[in-house]
RNA sequence: GGCUUCAUAGUUCAAGGGAUAGAACAAAAGUUUCCUAAACUUUAGAUCCAGGUUCGAGUCCUGGUGGAGCUACCA
């Protein structure tokens, strides 16, 4: 039991004993700063069930609870405010328990919990990443981690575009213009080198549109008629069609996308368990949609399209299937997720990483399966994040916006060694390992800073603003572990031993340090209820700054006793043993020095 | 038009219906014979507007204003 659960259990007895009425719920929160005590009891909310002056009640309680509760030793009372003052003895208790475990935080998951599936990234394969998917990447990742840190098995996943008209866009540019250039002979990552045909395409589609209203067409006949694009479609069909030279063409440019993406992923440190095809799965969902159809789930219009009725459930009617037969985006999605779970038949749920303009299309698919009677279709959950806008809007690739993802990442590594080399504190380590620090760091800025944010709100993005390296921040939060890590190193003697709690007596900043250290467990709970590696970063940082203050404020290795610094040090280590955990699961690492 | 969502210091972010709304950056001032100053300590500065519910509202409800998104037989 922990402190709260104790407290909690006291409190009921408390007020069956002195009003005799049962209590369902008890409300605590973390004493303010500004009041003595460590823990809060709001008494408010009980005034509902008993009568009398809040003063009182939260008098009688804290009498109460210091007479049986032997961790209570002090209590005060301040409107509706029952501050409890808890024991040195108890805290150091409890860091007795915790001091030497290096997976602090973090719970094993038992035999039977069900495990959960991640879907992130899901990129089209036309484009190079940019800095929406590097949230996308970040989130879906750290979540992942979140989920297992929190004691369920994970399975991290995605599904990628590599179908469509877009495609052939990019296909036929590279047929037209490209020279037989390869990413081997130009020396260009993949992905760019697809990425800059399908802008070549838009180029060229544009002018051809230009020629046709010339000519006499209307802008949208123009934008129906252009050969370029007639052929684009002539090649899409071809490809259903399976011809040979369309289907080499097209696995050939996707093998380059495929490198070119692997390097950026391998570079932001993301992973995946398995990997699905638009390609292979987009057949998948029709025999559903024909079950649906059969079970009245869904019903068939005049045209032979079919479609879901949802107006009961104050939505509207969508689309599953097209008249011509042919799958829509809903198809697939409900064949890959079936697929998915028969893959995976240890697995009860899935979440989405997908941003929030797509909330109505999860709506309405989770809706679906539901109707359909999957069991697991309750646990389906859409990661929905808000879009990256730039000062100026969205990013628009057209107009030349779009932050790309390999270059943000080089930035902040450059950014990273300029401050370094200033700052000048790494006499003794090679080029090589330097050069994976500044990258360690520049990532650690630009991971912090996009997770640190609440996934649910949009983030803005000035690059003309470099991300801070100071304040809140990754690298702050960094140097916080590097600094103990050079304790540890000068600390030659024995610190690996179970202190006698009687034997200390905690100095105010140990206290506030202790109380933080305690709330992780919760934490890594709460962020993975709420899917949110915001609650991670945020909680990390309020323990640094807590740390940072008693650093500068308590000598370490200069304490007067032994006992007290060998209490300080196993402090500090634990310390940076949440720092460690804490940062591991929004996939960032710390370094020895920096 | 309909639906969804957001609005907090100059700026970027916090705040499970609970106390005097926290940080960081930027601004002003201070701390280095002492464990790494990417740090620490001060100062100044904010809940879009109008109602309502509540003992208590940044948080819940209604209306308004402003921004974003969705409203495709695209994905």
């Amino acid at each position: 039991m922990n402190l709260q659960e104790v407290l909690t259990f006291q409190v009921k007895n408390a007020v069956k004993s002195i009003y005799d009425i049962e209590l369902e719920l008890v409300e605590f929160q973390s004493t303010r700063k500004e009041f003595s005590g460590d823990i809060t009891l709001v008494i408010f909310p009980m005034l509902r069930f008993i009568k009398g002056n809040p003063v009182q009640i939260g008098e009688s309680i804290g009498n109460y609870l210091l007479e049986h509760v032997k961790e209570v030793i002090g209590f005060n009372v301040v409107k509706g405010f029952l501050n409890i003052e808890i024991s040195d003895h108890y805290y150091i208790q409890f860091f007795n328990e915790i001091v030497n475990n290096d997976s602090f935080g973090f719970v094993i998951p038992k035999p039977e919990t069900k495990a959960v599936i991640v879907e992130y990234s899901s990129p089209n394969t036309n484009k190079p990443l940019h800095l929406g998917h590097i949230r996308n990447n970040l989130l879906g990742y750290s979540v992942a981690e979140i989920l297992k840190a929190s004691g369920t098995p994970v399975y991290k996943t995605q599904i990628i575009n590599d179908r469509g008209i877009h495609i052939c866009k990019s296909m036929l540019a590279w047929q037209r213009f490209g020279n037989n250039e390869t990413p081997e002979r130009t020396g260009l990552k993949g992905d760019k080198l697809v990425g800059n045909y399908y802008v070549k395409f838009d180029q060229e589609y544009k002018k051809e549109i230009e020629v046709l209203v010339a000519e006499g067409q209307s802008k949208d006949e123009a934008k129906k008629n252009a050969p370029i694009l007639l052929e684009a479609q002539k090649m899409l069909q071809q490809w259903e069609a399976g011809d040979k030279d369309v289907v080499a063409l097209w696995k050939t440019m996707n093998s380059w996308v495929y490198r070119g993406f692997e390097e950026t992923y391998k570079n932001l440190g993301v992973d995946f368990d398995s990997y699905y095809y638009e390609s292979q799965t987009y057949l998948l969902g029709k025999e559903f949609v024909a079950e649906g159809l059969k079970k009245g789930v869904f019903f068939k219009k005049e045209d032979g399209s079919v479609w879901c009725d949802l107006t009961e459930d104050g939505l509207d009617e969508k689309i599953v299937l097209r008249a011509d037969g042919t799958a829509v985006y809903m198809t697939q999605d409900i064949g890959t997720a079936i697929q998915r779970i028969k893959d995976h038949p240890d697995a009860g749920g899935m979440v989405y990483t997908v941003g929030n303009e797509q909330d109505y299309h999860f709506k309405v698919l989770f809706l679906i399966l539901k109707k359909l009677g999957f069991e697991w279709a309750k646990n389906l959950y859409h990661l929905s994040y808000g879009m990256v806008d730039l000062p100026s809007g969205k990013m628009k690739s057209r107009e030349g916006t779009v932050v790309d993802a390999d270059d943000l990442i080089n930035e902040m590594t450059t950014t990273a060694k300029e401050i370094s080399e200033e700052l000048g504190k790494l006499d003794g380590y090679t080029e090589t390992e330097k050069e994976e620090l500044y990258r360690m760091i520049g990532l650690g800025a630009l991971k912090y800073y996009i997770l640190k944010v609440d996934p649910k709100k949009r983030i803005l993005f000035d690059p003309k603003e470099s991300i801070d390296f100071q304040g809140n921040t990754g690298p702050f939060i960094q140097y916080t572990y590097a600094r103990i890590q050079s304790i540890l190193r000068k600390a030659d003697f024995d610190y690996n031993q179970v202190l006698n709690a009687e034997d200390i007596k905690l100095h105010e900043k140990e206290k506030e340090l202790l109380k933080q250290i305690q709330l992780f467990p919760e934490i890594i709970q709460h962020a993975a209820q709420e899917h949110s590696p915001a609650l991670i970063a945020n909680y990390t940082y309020d323990l640094v700054k807590e740390f940072n203050s008693f650093y500068q404020n308590v000598s370490i290795l200069g304490a007067d006793t032994q006992i007290d610094k060998i209490f300080r040090v196993q402090l500090s280590l634990t310390v940076a043993t949440i720092i460690k955990n804490g940062f591991s699961v929004l996939g960032i690492q710390v370094p020895e020095r920096m």
